[in-house]
DNA sequence: CTAGCTCAGTTGGTTAGAGCAGCTGACTCT
DNA sequence: AGAGTCAGCTGCTCTAACCAACTGAGCTAG
């Protein structure tokens, strides 16, 4: 019955059509309107809200999510961080997934990104230059503006919050994990490769650049700490 | 707060290395040991389970969930269903996504697929082609099979939970919309085009195999039906 | 007249206690 | 020895009350 009212209150949000951001009937309201207590509405709440389909904002109402990718990353970083901690290599093969899925992607890029995207590309390999020389790393930040810009390009916005899904999960659990430093010039050199490799509309070239990327990332994940290496358990989110 | 109770509850699996379907404390002893009310505990719980963390069993018990993509899959799901009643082309991107990711990693399969995949995979299209034949359509059942078997040969269980998720998705949302009966007998033809351009080891022909394929979805979904000509929703799910 | 404060009302958050419903396992009767 | 039954655990739902965050109208002071 529970699992019917979730559907219910989904049923409802379609039904009227809501976007991200409406406002939805108030807690008492959903009592009337499905006949249930207060306590089981909230319930159904919850699971909605951990799946993104609804926003709770205390003393201010209930309202349709963004219907972001948020609840997925979610998952697959507590997916991964158990399964790390129970000695798979979990974080292995989300590393593999982004490889693979972006190798396949970046040929798809050529003869399709815009001019003004391999500008901004080239800007954010700078900024990588100008921070691994002045603060010693690149900034997570940066890293993620990177691949965001470079699927952008494919025109398919569902896709960019897919690979970005992919790639915050990947880093939460590796800061987590494993705090090892790159090294920041390798870094800089490996994007600005796949930038070059794309303008130069060289589909093979490009997928090699991207390959070798996740390879340098694989080959510091790999090298030192066995999962179970890990005595004092970091996790706390 | 309800939020930490959540990451609390994460935190328990983590520390005690439960693995998936491993029992968890009963909603008293969560009670106690978190400190806060029973019905909190039920609101983190339900929360977690929308999510796959855990698996609820009335009568019975709390455990560890599967840790699968059934959540991902709910959560496109819906978001894509929205989408679509609120005129925006969700349903197209959500294919187009597949069909990125697909020609993307077809390529990687070349010299890797094993010969009993490949068997498997004729024996899958030998049963469209019955089955177009016996029942005038092709069951979901074998095309979703076909497609998990296909990547199945790229070795990394998670990328072809991703994978299986993505169909699920649109296969679900594809009924529900456009309920639109393809030529099941150019069905069985472009699968076993791409098996055998997989057999052959030529890439392009590969990818354009899958290419192919997805273009025929893509222009059955588009032809007839703008988002908006759905006037009595069937969305009950 | 305006800027700021205060307070009442609305909304979600939390607690408590009671009873219902599904499942298991041991006990009992045949 | 086997099948039926019942006690007990488990999660499920409801009611009722109070707490906490936020808004907005009205008041007060400048």
């Amino acid at each position: 019955m529970a699992r019917d009212l979730q559907e219910q209150i989904k049923k409802l949000i379609i039904d009227r059509r809501l976007p991200s951001g409406a406002s939805l009937p108030t807690e008492p309201e959903l009592m009337e309107l499905l006949g249930v207590s207060r306590n089981s509405v909230r319930e159904a709440l919850k699971a909605l809200q951990a799946m993104g389909i609804v926003e709770i904002r205390h003393g201010f109402g209930t309202y349709v999510g963004p219907m972001s990718m948020a609840p997925m990353i979610e998952g697959l970083t507590f997916r991964t961080v158990a399964g790390h901690y129970r000695g798979e290599d979990s974080l292995l093969q989300l590393l593999e997934l982004r490889e693979a899925v972006e190798t396949g992607l970046v040929g798809r890029l050529i003869g399709r990104v815009t001019e003004a995207d391999l500008a901004e590309l080239d800007a954010l390999v700078d900024r990588m230059d100008t921070e691994a020389a002045t603060e010693g790393a690149v900034s997570p930040a940066t890293d993620r503006a990177f691949h965001a810009t470079l699927y952008r390009g494919l025109g398919n916005p569902l896709l960019g919050e897919v690979m970005e899904a992919f790639w915050d999960a990947f880093h939460r659990v590796r800061t987590d994990l494993v705090p090892r430093a790159h090294d920041p010039k390798v870094t800089g050199i490996q994007h600005r490769e796949i930038v070059d490799a794309v303008r130069s509309g060289d589909t093979l070239r490009a997928e090699r650049a991207v390959r070798e990327h996740f390879g340098d990332i694989r080959e510091r994940l790999s090298a030192p700490s066995a999962p179970t290496a890990a005595p004092h358990l970091p996790y706390d989110r």
